[in-house]
RNA sequence: GUCCCCGUCGUCUAGCCCGGCCUAGGACAUCGCCCUUUCACGGCGGUAACGCGGGUUCAAAUCCCGCCGGGGACGCCA
């Protein structure tokens, strides 16, 4: 068998979103199941969209999330003359025809059809006589080039993922291969890059299931092979429809920048109309590129779920090896502003991030939620001071318990655990009303690791400087309502 | 509107091709309980789906038809 080469091809008209994330992870898994060769190529033939930052913004989230191409990127700005010479033969053997109709006229014709738009160019300058059309080329009238549908028949493909499909060639128009301008469309260059490009599998959105009768019409007419397709059913967000900007965060950055690591968006994604043979829901890669298989994916669309993605991220978070972890850690705290390393020695570093991992869902959760872990500059959250600062002797409590810290002997966590446990006893309270208060008081937080961990990790000023912090907040506002 | 496609818990899905093992399984979310110093983790348990209607059959989530619902395409965008 010959081998296997699949294309991932975006526009660089937007940043990769993660639909587009999603068709490159299907078809980086085909190939790297199949050991085949994964070609990454930009189709930047619409001049005016295409930004150049952007094909570097897209080549950027694909390293993050792993998917090394084999070939590529190639531009097909770069191809131009190529296209326009798939294009000219095409013309020469009959397949497509000069088109003079001006933009604005096909614009009236279209309206002139009515709302509800059974709209089809009605091909008068397929119908032109010779003289005519001689006449026009000659006077110089700008034209673009336009494929000759049959009339007649019907083209079929057996698409991997969606079966047969079935379209008959009236129902599909003479659509545009070359503009006036010389440029390709996209008919034309994907066809023309596929067959070039020895493409064998054709990986790709659903939104293209009605355009590939089309295209194959043009492998048709070049005489070449028509490559397997599969199609991807689409993206869609809570809403059904599809996935888009409307919804909030659709690009790969964006989720890098919410704090989500790029293997459990991989994972994620793999399982947005995937289901392995085993049903597995966290996986590594390499299991993914074992057990992929296209036939075994969903033609239905998929909502996307960011709290899935979100319990995935935590359990990705948390099986991460500290080395790994705290790079990751000390990037999010500086691009939050806070000074963690004149703060904590290295050593404690460590700890607290080993501490703050299993309840982290993101990395924002170590600038935010543990913001106190890194610094002194920290607020008391609202409900946390809602919920555990509602008693009036508090403020006393706290301070009382600072005081007694201050002559414990090793400040670590049995003996601070001990102090506090022995002052709630003598006042006859229940220890964890201390125990919650001092947590808000040295966290912030409601949600916060175990206290006394907390506190050997603080250290014995910083802890009673907070404990007295918060008494002092608390009898200062005692009166107003919490 | 026309053409193409899809339709199992709120969500992602298994099962459908090769009808019976499905009183429909798993995961996220949700609810309750346990653990407990908060939260998370973990453990246990619960709520929750075959869109509707006809067929075929001893038997249908599984096969056929219709309807309804949803999505996509209909550009000198990709």
């Amino acid at each position: 068998m010959a081998e296997i080469r699949v294309r991932f091809a975006p526009s660089p008209t937007g940043y990769l979103h993660v639909g587009g994330a999603r068709t490159a992870l299907y078809n980086w898994l085909f190939a790297r199941h199949q050991e085949g060769t994964f070609i990454l190529r930009i189709e930047d033939t619409d001049a005016d969209r295409s930004k150049p930052e952007l094909t570097a913004a897209i080549l950027d989230s694909l390293k993050w999330l792993g998917l090394n191409w084999d070939e590529g990127p190639f531009h097909q700005s770069d191809r131009l003359d190529r296209y326009r010479a798939v294009a000219r033969e095409l013309e020469r053997v009959g397949h497509a025809y000069p088109c003079f109709c001006t933009p604005e006229e096909l614009q009236l014709k279209r309206s002139r059809v009515g709302s509800g738009r059974p709209w089809k160019y009605d091909r008068t300058c397929r119908n032109l006589p010779e003289p005519e059309r001689q006449k026009r080329l000659a006077e110089k009238i700008p034209y673009v080039l336009r494929f000759r549908v049959p009339e007649t028949g019907e083209t079929s493909f057996e698409d991997r993922v969606f079966g047969a499909i079935k379209v008959e060639n009236q129902e599909i128009e003479d659509f545009v291969l070359l503009r006036s301008d010389g440029q390709p469309t996209y008919h034309l260059s994907v066809v023309a890059d596929d067959v070039d490009m020895l493409i064998t599998h054709v990986i790709r959105g659903a939104d293209h299931l009605s355009n590939t009768p089309k295209q194959i019409l043009v492998y048709n007419a070049l005489g070449a092979n028509t490559p397997v397709f599969a199609h991807l059913p689409l993206i869609l967000g809570p809403d059904r429809q599809r996935l888009s900007k409307r919804h909030g965060a659709t690009s790969v950055g964006a989720y890098r920048d919410q704090g989500i690591l790029p293997e459990a968006l991989v994972n994620f994604l793999a399982l947005l109309g995937w289901t392995p043979p085993g049903g597995e829901e966290i996986f590594p890669p390499e299991a993914m590129v074992r057990e992929f298989d296209l036939a075994a994916v969903s033609k239905s669309n998929a909502v996307f779920d960011p709290e899935k993605l979100a319990w995935m991220n935590s359990q990705y978070l948390r099986s991460l090896s500290l080395d790994r972890l705290q790079p990751l850690v000390e990037a999010e705290l500086e691009a939050a502003g806070v000074q963690a390393a004149t703060f904590l020695p290295g050593e404690s570093f460590q700890k607290t991030v080993a501490l703050l991992q299993t309840r982290a869902r993101t990395l924002k959760d170590f600038s935010q939620g543990g913001r106190a872990f890194f610094s002194d500059d920290f607020e008391y959250a609202a409900d946390a001071r809602k919920k555990f600062w509602k008693d009036p002797a508090l403020h006393d409590l706290l301070r009382q318990l600072a005081e007694r810290l201050e002559s414990v002997e090793a400040f670590d966590i049995a003996q601070t655990e001990e102090c506090l446990r022995k002052l709630a006893e003598e006042k006859g309270i229940k220890a964890g009303l201390l125990i919650n208060a001092a947590r808000v008081a040295l966290t912030g937080q409601a949600v916060a690791p175990g206290l006394f961990e907390v506190m050997a990790l603080l250290g014995r000023q910083r802890t009673v400087g907070r404990l007295l912090r918060a008494a002092e907040h608390l009898s200062s506002s005692a009166p107003a309502k919490l």
